[in-house]
DNA sequence: AATATTCTGTTTCCCAGTAGACAAATTTGC
DNA sequence: GCAAATTTGTCTACTGGGAAACAGAATATT
């Protein structure tokens, strides 16, 4: 034997990861920072947030949801959908209301100026993804796309 | 025309997502909050965090890891690192080393305590996912392994 | 009808993670 | 050899997000 000693990794190339990289957790922990990091690259100028741009969007085709659902549905805690809601409604983004007949609920619609920002970013937002060059070729994105959604149960719904 | 005024979605399948389920930030999010749930519902109770363990393995497979780097392969700000590790440290999982050639630099190792601590949780760590029901067959499971690695670049190098 | 249970949103308190400035050590350019 | 630029880790201050306890309203139980 010449050396047992191993020399520490002084790349990142060089950095043992093993068994790590077959960890889901952590592949899509990877993933996300990569693309968030693309995303502000790209879109941080106009002071869009992923999180809040999706919030914005599902109310606008939801009109009258309640805040309960759309957290439940962006998977988004209900005390943070709070604060979430509080700031839109501050900057005038969008409009509460509670209902006549359950009045512990609020539903939420936007208004004219979170219409207007949904519309003017939209395209931005969701265009996003395409103009960026990434490893993957269509078919291999076209892949990951159905694979993750199908992990998460979003299965496009074949119209019945 | 019947009704122009659309009721308000009652459950989470009625909520409209559109174009949002074509966003790939979107789906890896999704993805994450669910594995995260599923890794603690299964190891939560044995004290054991993603993130930790898996800074922990990484300096375990490359003793004497500078702090800079390990950051840098597991895209962890270095202020966040310097928190993690020195917990570990109070913890007396891992001992820091100035090496005498850069004494900017700190080498990680972890001590006897910290070896112990990888190799009794590494089991459960990585055969988490494989335990874990996923809606996605065995193929399509290995298919999303190999796009996922394929984007952030961790396609396992063909030994050279 | 009175009580208990559940649902909905909120509040308070906390922690993980980030941004940015910083000091010390090192490398580079002259 | 020395000043300037870069690298490495740390500090302070801040933000996003979560857990748990809470209040008011609705529903179930009796």
């Amino acid at each position: 034997m010449t050396r047992t000693i191993p020399r520490p990794p002084a790349s990142m190339e060089d950095v043992a990861l093993d068994r790590l990289s077959g960890s889901l957790g952590f592949l899509l922990r990877l993933a996300q920072v990569q693309v968030f990091e693309a995303f502000f690259e790209d879109l941080g100028q106009y002071g869009l947030r992923p999180g809040e741009f999706s919030v914005l969007y599902v109310i606008h085709l939801n009109p009258g949801i309640r805040q309960g659902l759309l957290a439940q549905r962006l998977r988004i805690k209900r005390a943070h959908m709070t604060k979430m809601i509080r700031n839109f409604e501050e900057r005038g983004l969008i409009a509460r209301r509670t209902p006549d007949d359950d009045r512990r609920a609020i539903e939420l619609r936007l208004t004219p100026e979170g219409e207007g920002f949904v519309s003017a970013h939209a395209e931005a937002f969701f265009s996003h993804d395409a103009r960026r060059p990434t490893p993957l070729d269509p078919k291999e994105q076209a892949q990951l796309f159905a694979l993750l959604q199908k992990y998460v149960g979003l299965t496009p719904e074949t119209t019945p």
